[in-house]
DNA sequence: GAATAAAACCGATTGACAGTCGGTTATTTC
DNA sequence: GAAATAACCGACTGTCAATCGGTTTTATTC
């Protein structure tokens, strides 16, 4: 099925931590576990598992009478999707901006992300280089 | 004053674009560069130069009796702004989610962005370092 | 298998916000 | 000051998340 990554609002993305953090879950426990909190009804947060369903980011099983939820996706691939669409939109496509501006962003958020970041690349480096001389 | 890029538009990202490949400029030329393929009329190009403006995203000033306007940022700086809002949203703050994503997409893009990516990496390294040795 | 309980579903409303444009006001220019 | 030009205002539409009340469906239990 196809997923759609846009307009998630903060309930929404709400829910998807929800999902990320405590595993394949049921809407009353999500309830009870971030919408009791906010005054919201249980039929809001329900509402808002099917929607997230519908958008083919949460997948669903019967378990007796009741539908357990698990996410289709993990937290990297969601924020990976979401970046492509913001390249494609920002940079017309072109990914040369977005790399300028996420290492800007990196080297902001201190020394500790821009090694993460050096390591990540230089794995990949390597993986590219390994996959050549096969 | 505040910027704010949340919900940007495909209208207001396309005066955006011609703003950049541009430079100053007026809203009949604007118009007539993107509206009028568009069958949109210049008043809706006006007020979307209108609603960049109240955003924060374009200046403008007088000339004669017509205005004239300019980005306030250039794209990799909305680019910026628009990753950190994800990463907030997305990565509940966190960038290290992040920064996997995006290292994975300039992986997919080819190796070419995963240079660049090195190589821009590798600059801000250095420059970290220089600014200790100081 | 009828009564009860639980959960899903439906429908409607609200609030934001982009896009759209007609009509009005303000400004310039001759 | 008449004509032209452009900004502004207000209204309407469409979309979508959030919200929840009420109804139907499904499962359990006696």
């Amino acid at each position: 099925m196809k997923i759609d990554v846009s307009n998630l609002g903060d309930l929404e993305m709400a829910v998807l931590d929800y999902v990320w953090a405590n595993g394949e879950t049921d809407v009353k426990s999500a309830h009870a576990g971030l919408g009791v909190s906010r005054g919201i009804t249980l039929n809001t947060v329900q509402s808002t598992f099917k929607r997230l369903n519908e958008k083919g980011l949460l997948t669903r099983r019967k378990d007796s009478h009741a539908y357990l939820y698990s996410s289709r996706i993990t937290q990297i691939q969601l924020t990976e999707l979401t970046v492509r669409e913001l390249v494609n939109q920002v940079a017309g496509g072109g990914i040369s901006v977005a790399l300028e501006a996420f290492v800007n962003l990196a080297d902001e958020a201190g020394s500790d992300s821009l090694e993460t970041l050096e390591r990540l690349v230089a794995e990949r480096r390597r993986a590219q280089v390994d996959g050549k001389e096969d």
